[in-house]
DNA sequence: CAATAAACAGACCAACTGGTTTGTACGTAA
DNA sequence: TTACGTACAAACCAGTTGGTCTGTTTATTG
């Protein structure tokens, strides 16, 4: 490694807080801990970021959205019936979930509760970023209502909103049980509801 | 006052405790801070409770759970057709809600997702309060199968457990959102899924 | 090559935090 | 009324925490 890759260093600030702040909460991550597992001192810190505050908007920003990318909309925007293909998406996340998001649950929803009434612009930022997590359902209803997979007097926000709330519900719910099975159950639920939308039912 | 009353001096302790965790967290509420708001010392406080995680116990215990009791618990066991009282059911539970449960959410929900997973003691407690308010949800059920408003071959475990997440879901987003039209629209797909429990709906 | 800014290292600090200790006043049973 | 355990008050403490400051080394620019 080069003694000197300012990118680096930040990425690995940044990657080490988002794991500690995963693990611990964002008040409960400690940035003495985050530079001792990055192997550097708090000039670097206080270099790249000017509070504990703004590596939490950082983390959020640059880590924790990625992510919500990669796992959620990616897979969402290439799906077009919902009913149909939705749970085997949720089967193929669900073998992918690394130990620590079984262990402390969803990063976005982590944030969110705990941070939302604390801070202004915690809650803005999380804020955007379920809305855009809910775009992203949303345009996947549309797209049913399109190939005729949604019935078209299905509200696709309120659904889509909705999706949103249930899985956080699920995952924080298994957060606390740390039951397989109450999992499985629990999340066969919204594919209950998902039949719903369809065109069948009603 | 009497100046001498260890129920109430109990009492006081737990309520000031409950109000700083659901307002700040677990983490974030401070001792010195509760016993600044009850007028107390910190010799009053170790008097009565071994250390700040006790507290913490003992307020989910003593605080939380009878508080679930009363919102929650008792009102869906007056109740026999689900689909038909449940929504009235939620309409009632909105107007009453306190400013402090719009603004920090679940009490429940917040304590379960910040120390489920930094915590077994607190996991443990947490998982009793949720799977006894799960408890409430199946019983409905089940009377609803009794009486012909939910059909026989519904999970009523299944379905009650959802329900509990579905709730946490929708009041987590409420939380970050703070939009009374969101929770609105997020809340009636709660129905639209009750719906689903029905003798109708396939 | 000189000058300047960026990218850190590392010592330092004031405020805070949960918890302890010692002392004392109150209530109550004998 | 006396004796004793309960119920506190209040000073105190050690460890922690986010943040600052000064200095030094590396890259970059003129």
């Amino acid at each position: 490694m080069a003694l000197r890759n300012p990118r680096k260093t930040r990425e690995r600030l940044l990657k080490t807080a988002f794991e500690e702040i995963h693990a611990h909460g964002f008040q409960g991550m400690r940035v003495d801990e985050v530079l001792r597992r990055s192997g550097l001192q708090k000039g670097a810190f206080y270099h790249h970021f000017g509070s504990k505050t703004e590596l939490g908007y950082a983390v959020l920003e640059e880590q924790i959205r990625p992510l919500l990318e990669s796992v959620w909309l990616k897979p969402l925007a290439e799906i077009d019936d919902p009913v149909r293909e939705f749970p085997a998406l949720l089967d193929g996340l669900d073998e992918w979930m690394p130990p620590a998001m079984l262990e402390h649950g969803c990063p976005v929803n982590n944030l969110a509760q705990e941070m939302a009434s604390q801070d202004e612009g915690f809650r803005r930022r999380i804020t955007q970023v379920f809305e855009h997590w809910i775009d992203g359902f949303e345009a996947l209803f549309e797209r049913g209502k399109a190939g005729g997979h949604i019935r078209t007097d299905v509200d696709s926000r309120a659904a889509a909103r909705f999706m949103v709330a249930a899985i956080e519900g699920c995952i924080g719910l298994f957060k606390v049980e740390q039951s397989r099975d109450h999992w499985t159950a629990c999340r066969s639920q919204i594919t209950t509801y998902l039949k719903t939308l369809g065109p069948r039912c009603n």
